[in-house]
DNA sequence: TATTTTATGTCAGCAACACGACAATAAATT
DNA sequence: AATTTATTGTCGTGTTGCTGACATAAAATA
């Protein structure tokens, strides 16, 4: 849905500089100063909050080809208020504040493109809030699963994704606000089903249709 | 936190033409051709889905001074992905897709405080999320409590916030995402402790501190 | 290879909350 | 004023999913 110009790839580029960080890494903290954004080249992101009693709250996955640290930038907030974090190794490109900024006022259409995102994003984030409220636990790892899977696998044969999902039990539930057991219990169900394989911790590969039937409303 | 300039204002009534809905009226519904976006003048508006099953899930709420419907024209999707529904007597600006996107074309600051608006939106969104799964549903109820009151109330004394709240039962549970019954046991818990006065089906105002004590954690 | 650390599986007990059912009340309509 | 409709209060019952506890297994480290 988001794609940039060779123009703009080029543009970023330059005034960017490429970094990568190690699975686990924190890109930037919630309290920080903003002074910067990423561009994802390769591998994903958490964005998430940590709460009082040291538990995460995960509010958003972004994926390649998507841009974190923006809002705060957009919206000239000083500190950011959200975490992000390497759920993988992560190949991304660093942009400062002020070159970013006048690329915006430079590429009137790269503005609109943004602005674009930020709609997108915004349903993105009104779609989880439904799906908080319309489907049961088993129905949001369904769904997250199923996300993770279509964005950073390769499709198989009849339905089957497949992909290498190395996220430990811990880091599903609080994407999904469960509790760490329940997630195991879960995962070997959809297992037992077929909807998942799930070896030695690492999700292997996902089939679409089955993993679908976990899940109330699709969208 | 979005305020519009006099020449702003003056341009989007220039453009666009004042309407006015009685309580229950629906806006827009999902799957409806985009032509046009709103402006909020006066009285609060849900945004909301209907699901298979008739129910239906709100996922914001936006009051006087706000925009509707924006996410659609700018992001340019032909079709409503959410319905609004007037929760109030509502007094709205309704302008059309066109000149609205010449106004963003020729006022580049006004197109700066739409990205802003979004961006905060976006925060807004993730807070619901964060909220909804660190929240049991007496929280939740609080938190939206409080935001009406905060944003459509006068400010009492001592931490009183007078309002006018003729939102039934069933409305806070599709907000809050519960049943119609724990709603109505929650808001006679919250009348008993003081946190609110709730009379003859109406709020009539908040006692801000008590009902903040409800919350798990104030953002 | 041995040891420590981290991640997973599983269970029992408990609390929150959904659902259906129904009575009671207020509001709207005739 | 009488009747209908919409809203609210309150049960009991059942389910879901949390918590804490502990065993097991895999991975990381020494």
């Amino acid at each position: 849905m988001f794609q940039l110009t060779d123009k703009e790839q080029e543009y970023l580029h330059k005034i960017g500089s490429e970094i990568s960080y190690p699975k686990g890494q924190i890109i930037f903290s919630s309290g920080q100063k903003t002074n910067e954004i990423y561009y994802i080249i390769s591998g994903f992101v958490k964005i998430y909050r940590t709460t009082e009693d040291g538990r995460q709250v995960s509010v958003a996955l972004r994926y390649p080809g998507d841009f974190i640290g923006l809002a705060e930038v957009l919206s000239n907030s000083s500190e950011r208020v959200y975490s992000a974090e390497a759920m993988d190794k992560v190949k991304l490109l660093i942009n400062w504040q002020n070159p970013f900024k006048k690329m915006l006022a430079d590429m009137p259409d790269f503005s609109r493109k943004l602005m674009e995102l930020m709609s997108h994003r915004l349903r993105e984030a009104q779609n989880t809030i439904y799906d908080f409220i319309m489907n049961p636990t088993q129905g949001r790892l369904a769904l997250v699963l199923l996300e993770m899977a279509e964005r950073s696998g390769s499709p198989g044969e009849n339905g089957l994704i497949n992909v290498s999902l190395r996220v430990t039990q811990e880091e599903l539930a609080c994407i999904i606000g469960a509790s760490r057991q329940t997630v195991s219990s879960l995962l070997n169900l959809l297992k037992e089903d077929g909807s998942i394989v799930y070896e030695r911790r690492e999700i292997v590969a996902v089939e679409v249709r089955k993993l679908k039937n976990w899940i109330q409303n699709a969208k």
